[in-house]
DNA sequence: ATGATAATGTTATATTATAACGTTTCAATT
DNA sequence: AATTGAAACGTTATAATATAACATTATCAT
């Protein structure tokens, strides 16, 4: 089944994907988890991660939650560095954007595709290229912490 | 020869590491070749982002510029930009700042090992990464087309 | 109910980067 | 040497991203 090889891309059906209700349900269950307060603000911030599936600046963000009543940056950025910190959402360094994390549970850096042309994103969690990663950095006597891994191309519908 | 392992973090002697004087004379080189202008401020912009084996910011750059006479930001961008594209300089994401590239002739997108101790900076090209990259990309479907990997960690020195 | 802690509101500002447009420099040709 | 067209640079303003600092409110454990 040649679709299911490129997963990675799509939504809901049949793979890993999480999609917006699910998301925060597992935000839910995990913040309760944790002992942490899953806030109202938090939970529309992850909503609106989640909206596309693409990153999204913390300004569009921004720009979302003021039509819904008064917010300012700190607003924003101290609900995507929680959400960060719970593992539920990835910032993109080379796009300063952010996105909902496909694999949350268990805190990681991702590996993250992003489409030149459509902008869709898709995250990874390979092993093999973590390893490759950790391998080269011991050749070097260097141990790794965290890793930024952004692939930019083309997704299988653009390509 | 231990030592030889660590040597993407050494300087000068016995690696294909280059240094500033070094490196002014391979764009110097380059750009001839390419028929590009090495103006004054590229020179200088270079020199300063070899300074120190560290990612600089584009302010640092600028306030350096300062000193020596009036300078803006575009100024710097444009220099940076520049030499980004020769393939002289690396920008860093995660960072927001600029280094002076390892392996200068064909531009590429390196691979970085960044000490979150000391910020000393090593770039590896390891193909073994690029490889496992450009597998794990293809087996979505994706065709990888520029990569971002910079691994924040320890480096020999300091860990 | 009370007090401690965490979260949020609010204003201001820092940091990084680019737009727009006029001027200068440079090199190729006349 | 003068001309000219393109590239580089100067300058001012502003965009885009992110944080500091401090007052206020909400929440939880007692």
């Amino acid at each position: 089944m040649k679709h299911s090889e490129h997963r990675a891309f799509s939504c809901n059906k049949g793979g890993h994907q999480i999609c917006i209700a699910e998301a925060v349900q597992v935000a839910e269950s995990l913040c309760r988890q944790r002992k942490q307060r899953f806030t109202s603000i938090r939970r529309r911030v992850l909503e609106l991660v989640w909206h596309q599936h693409k990153p999204i600046g913390a300004y569009q963000v921004l720009e979302a939650l003021q039509q819904e009543g008064r917010a300012a940056p700190p607003t924003v950025y101290r609900a995507l560095d929680f959400l960060q910190q719970m593992g539920l959402v990835h910032r993109i360094a080379s796009l300063n954007a952010y996105v909902g994390c496909a694999h949350p549970g268990a805190p990681h850096d991702g590996q993250f595709l992003i489409c030149e042309s459509c902008k869709a994103l898709a995250e990874l969690d390979a092993a093999e290229i973590s390893n490759a990663i950790e391998q080269s950095a011991d050749r070097s006597g260097f141990k790794p912490h965290r890793q930024t891994v952004e692939i930019m191309g083309l997704c299988p519908r653009c390509r």
